[in-house]
DNA sequence: CGCTTCATTGACGACGTTCAAGACATGTGG
DNA sequence: CCACATGTCTTGAACGTCGTCAATGAAGCG
């Protein structure tokens, strides 16, 4: 779905309705945020944003890819954030970028002009209370990486990884996720790896070498399958989740 | 200052009321937040919360250090979090603890019974404001710290925390911090280390043999010095901070 | 077909961990 | 006052994981 597209489209037919900052709207809210949306799409590969820049924009990612990072002089990188459809950029309140945020596959972001948002949130507590949501959940996750990039060994961060994708893409519901292939068990999982060894590499704090070599120590471990270089095949998720040296089964505390 | 000696204290003359959770508050609302709050004394090396148990309360740390971790079951931990005083434990909206937090000084903590809480903050903007605020910050501040994880020496790792501590310390104002000793340059900052060796290792995924090493390194290098074993003094930030392989001043972003 | 991008594999070495011993300070009991 | 235990920190030596450098392979595209 590109640009063009999605701005004809009514918001109670988004595909992210239910998920983005928008969630908690009622209708008139939902008018109040259309009046300043608008969509914009980007290439694979693409900035979306430059670390330091001003931003004109917050917004969510509707469909595709995008990554967070942040850059040593020396070039070093890591990745600090993932974002996937319904996600937030940007935060409220600052006026320059933190991070670098780039297009990994083809994205559409459902953008709101900066300022106009700002004055809508503080009369509109659905947004700010799912906002606030939104974000303790992504406290949540950056603690959990904080665990898998401090203590976590290169095979254990692997797992990891792939433990995450596993669970956001099932959590995305079957009509986002791919389909599950004719050879596969039931309870197996399976989802498209839309990253680069690179973009792994700079999640985990690993080199590019260091994910093929583990990629293919799991592969030969029968952890994992892959067909193509870029579809993953989990036969029994509770054997990654031991790989991943989680003990409980990484279900969310409520 | 003790739980039973700030029982008795106004929240105008709460040493953090600038700074914490209620710091946007008008009077009327303080006053609400008044009946449901309690303070609460814990001693040095205590728990405060564990991992997996019911929250009966959020709240504030009035002073003190108390840290955020994680632990996997064969043992390694990882801080996730460093509460100064100001900074507010728990998540509204959730019944289990999901980190361990623990006093590493005698801390005393601001606490309001939870349910009222979280039904206070539905008709309090001011308060729903100010924590979506501080947890923006602090999910800046768990990214920043992926980046520390993820891609610095372990020699980059001791100086990116003494300089943060350094940062943080200058931050919570004169009053708060030590004096300058005698014998420091203008200039100077110095600080005391809160932190044994092994907390400061969980804080930067590394051994505790690792940290002594880097710090009598730093330390022969001139970048720090030390009175005994827990007062630092550094006699030029630039110079810590391009030790930390930090480009920019590490200003934050506005 | 050559070119580019992405991924795999191997050899080697550095950095940080592991294991072990000892230093130093503080507190306790004989 | 000294002997001894305890907790914190320092230092050394050996080891191993992961990073570095380099060659090769596989897939997509003009």
């Amino acid at each position: 779905m590109s640009a063009a597209q999605m701005q004809s489209l009514d918001c109670s037919d988004c595909p992210i309705r239910h998920r983005a900052v928008c969630s908690r709207c009622e209708a008139d809210e939902l008018e109040a945020l259309n009046v300043i949306k608008y969509y914009r799409s980007f290439q694979a590969g693409q900035p979306v944003i430059w670390s330091g820049d001003q931003m004109t924009f917050v917004g969510s990612v509707v469909s595709g890819i995008a990554t967070l990072t942040q850059t040593m002089e020396d070039g070093r990188t890591q990745m600090v954030g993932l974002l996937l459809p319904s996600d937030f950029v940007g935060r409220p309140g600052r006026s320059g970028a933190a991070y670098n945020v780039v297009a990994t596959t083809d994205v559409v972001m459902c953008c709101f002009r900066k300022k106009p948002f700002e004055e809508l949130m503080v009369r509109t507590p659905h947004i700010a209370q799912r906002l606030l949501e939104m974000t303790l959940d992504e406290l949540d996750a950056a603690r959990e990486w904080m665990l898998v990039l401090g203590r976590k060994t290169a095979r254990e961060k692997i797992a990891s990884l792939m433990s995450i994708l596993a669970r956001r893409n099932a959590s995305l519901g079957p009509e986002l996720g791919p389909e599950p292939g004719p050879e596969e068990m039931p309870g197996a999982v399976s989802f498209d790896l839309k990253l680069t060894r690179e973009a792994m590499a700079d999640y985990l704090g690993l080199t590019l070498e260091t994910v093929s070599r583990q990629i293919t120590a799991l592969k030969k471990a029968g952890v994992i399958r892959l067909e193509g270089k870029r579809h993953v095949i989990v036969p029994d998720m509770r054997r990654l989740i031991e790989e991943a040296g989680d003990d409980s089964d990484g279900g969310l505390v409520d």
